[in-house]
DNA sequence: CCGCCTTTGTGATTAGGCTCACAAGCGCGC
DNA sequence: GCGCGCTTGTGAGCCTAATCACAAAGGCGG
């Protein structure tokens, strides 16, 4: 029941809620449909459709019981929940290649999130014009935060730096961080880091990938054995 | 006991192997640290010693007790198990703000991956040259696959694109894929799939600020509420 | 207004991962 | 060569998440 206002997502079910966003707006805008089944919605997002009905259980968001979920309504409460309904300003610290390509990336603003300053050290950098945003020196964070009411703050600098540039963005009392250098960084509990890191990613893949070969590479050395005969 | 060669690392795991490499060999490198105990490694790597000791248990590779881990032999146990000992040429698809940044990243080289083709379709980008390679057609795909044995696409493409694209990877015989369009791509079974999703990063951390936003304001409220005087 | 068909919402079960806690093992100093 | 202190390796318990399976509920046609 609903009525239990359990106010426990789980993190697993907050992480998926981005993707159904996703496909429900695709639904509505591209399709023009009204309703969507919880299996429609799963092959959408790519899970299965017990998990789409549970997670949206937990926002007590109602389907009607053989018909589906009302693509508005749905709509309407995940972006309530995510808290979209208001923009976040953000951050971008590390204005290099990587920087760059964020700071002209329109997709963003999609969903609320506005890059409204940009910040680096380098004098070279500093003072020039990036995505429409003069490029700000990093000693000027706490004024365009306090002007901005910028909430996010995104590290693009490289791994040496991020320790760094973490403390000053948590020194002005930012909650909410996307790390992009491939380093660890430490804070306060009450501040959030979520970290992109590519090469992690790739490593992931390198290993099954390695595995499945390593696989097939004993199995075509057992299928010699097994027929000892070289054409 | 490693005896048992349980063949079967966990999922967890093996996503925090590349953060132990990248401790060990900061360890390595700059500090030229002989051993490593699991309180260090887990200082460094950012989470619990119990579960650095199970996770590199799975390797079977043993470390010393009252002593640590030989970092050497640490290093090498890693590499190997995540495929890193050999190189992973990689093809990116779709070369505009995201894939140059990528092209041109030195970052991916350190551990093997080596980005060794650029794909697009647009004739205006297609021979140009981006971080020393020439962008080729999509179409000529599968004649650089051949040549140049890429076992990892990276999709950079807007979303639309990137179901289309990952279905010519499939097509010439990749397995693994690394996805940054905003999107689901539907592949067989044997194909590995992972996303890089920035929205989706920027939405988490929306949801959790404001959850600690809304409590906040409802103390604020309940504060007020028994402190009703005015200044 | 009744019964059938569809699809939800959720209790129960299972699986996977995390953390704790401690015995076992190792080196070192005496 | 012996004991002490440190650190590993891992079983046990707990917690979170995924999956299953089905009763409950709504719509619709007749
Ligand atoms: N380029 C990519 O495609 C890519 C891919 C994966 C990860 N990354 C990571 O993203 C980060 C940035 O990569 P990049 O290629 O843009 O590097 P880059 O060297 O092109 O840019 C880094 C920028 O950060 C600035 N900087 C350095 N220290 C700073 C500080 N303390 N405060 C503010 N700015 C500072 C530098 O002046 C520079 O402009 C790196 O950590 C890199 O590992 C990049
Ligand atoms: N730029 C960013 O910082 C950023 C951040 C997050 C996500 N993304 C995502 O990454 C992707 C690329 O972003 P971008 O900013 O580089 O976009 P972009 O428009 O600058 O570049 C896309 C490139 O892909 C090419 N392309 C289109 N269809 C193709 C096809 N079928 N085969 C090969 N190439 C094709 C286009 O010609 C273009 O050069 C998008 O899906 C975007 O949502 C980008």
């Amino acid at each position: 029941m609903a009525l239990m206002r359990t106010r426990t997502i789980p993190e697993a079910t907050v992480a998926r809620l981005p993707i159904y966003l996703r496909s429900l707006l695709d639904l509505a805008e591209n399709r023009g449909a009204m309703t969507v089944s919880s299996e429609q919605l799963a092959n959408l997002a790519g899970v299965n459709a017990a998990k789409v009905r549970k997670d949206l259980s937990y926002l007590g968001s109602y389907g009607t019981r053989g018909v589906g979920y009302d693509i508005e309504y749905l709509l309407y409460q995940i972006t309530r929940e995510l808290g979209l309904t208001q923009d976040w300003p953000a951050a971008i610290a590390g204005v290099g290649n990587l920087g760059r390509a964020l700071a002209s990336y329109k997709g963003f603003s999609e969903r609320g999130f506005r890059i409204t300053a940009l910040f680096d050290i380098l004098d070279d950098v500093v003072g020039e014009e990036v995505g429409g945003l003069i490029v700000k020196h990093l000693d000027d964070l706490k004024e365009a935060v306090n002007e901005q009411g910028i909430s996010i703050g995104i590290i693009a600098t490289p791994p040496m730096s991020a320790q760094e540039v973490a403390e000053r963005f948590v020194d002005v009392g930012i909650k909410s961080i996307l790390n992009f250098a491939p380093s660890v960084v430490n804070v306060p509990p009450d501040v959030n880091v979520r970290k992109v890191d590519l090469s992690i990613e790739l490593q992931i893949l390198s290993f099954y990938q390695q595995r499945t070969q390593a696989i097939a590479t004993a199995r075509e050395a057992n299928r010699r054995l097994n027929i000892p005969r070289p054409l």
